[in-house]
DNA sequence: ATCATGACGTACG
DNA sequence: TCGTACGCCATGA
């Protein structure tokens, strides 16, 4: 059992065709930095149904290399309805998914 | 144990 | 708005 679960938890919990940042997983769970939330996706477990791709920095863009798996997710975002702006960003502002704190 | 690295974020110029 | 510097801390050599 990794000590990443809650990680991988919320995550999961992003609902199709939106997003949500490093560091907002992050300041969900305390003692948890943005760069733990991204070498959790990266080591994770790709047999879990993780939407990995759903996970995008603060500033709206892709994180991964576009070698590494960039293109990848700009294209499964696309496919989900999320739409990138002409210099390559995603509006936050619209698709930006806020976890619940718990409850 | 120490050093370098990384799917980040904030501060500064 | 962009690039650089630094802090953060798990992981691997």
């Amino acid at each position: 059992m990794s000590r990443y679960q809650t990680i991988y938890s919320l995550v999961k919990s992003i609902p199709p065709g939106r997003v949500c940042t490093y560091g907002a997983i992050a300041a969900m769970l305390p003692g948890v930095t943005a760069r733990m939330v991204g070498y959790a996706l990266h080591a994770g477990p790709r047999e879990e149904e993780i939407p990995w791709w759903r996970v995008i920095n603060g500033r709206g863009t892709i994180s991964l290399p576009p070698h590494a798996g960039g293109e990848a997710q700009a294209a499964l975002l696309k496919n989900e309805g999320v739409t990138f702006a002409a210099n390559g960003r995603i509006d936050l502002e619209r698709y930006l998914w806020q976890p619940a704190a718990n409850h």
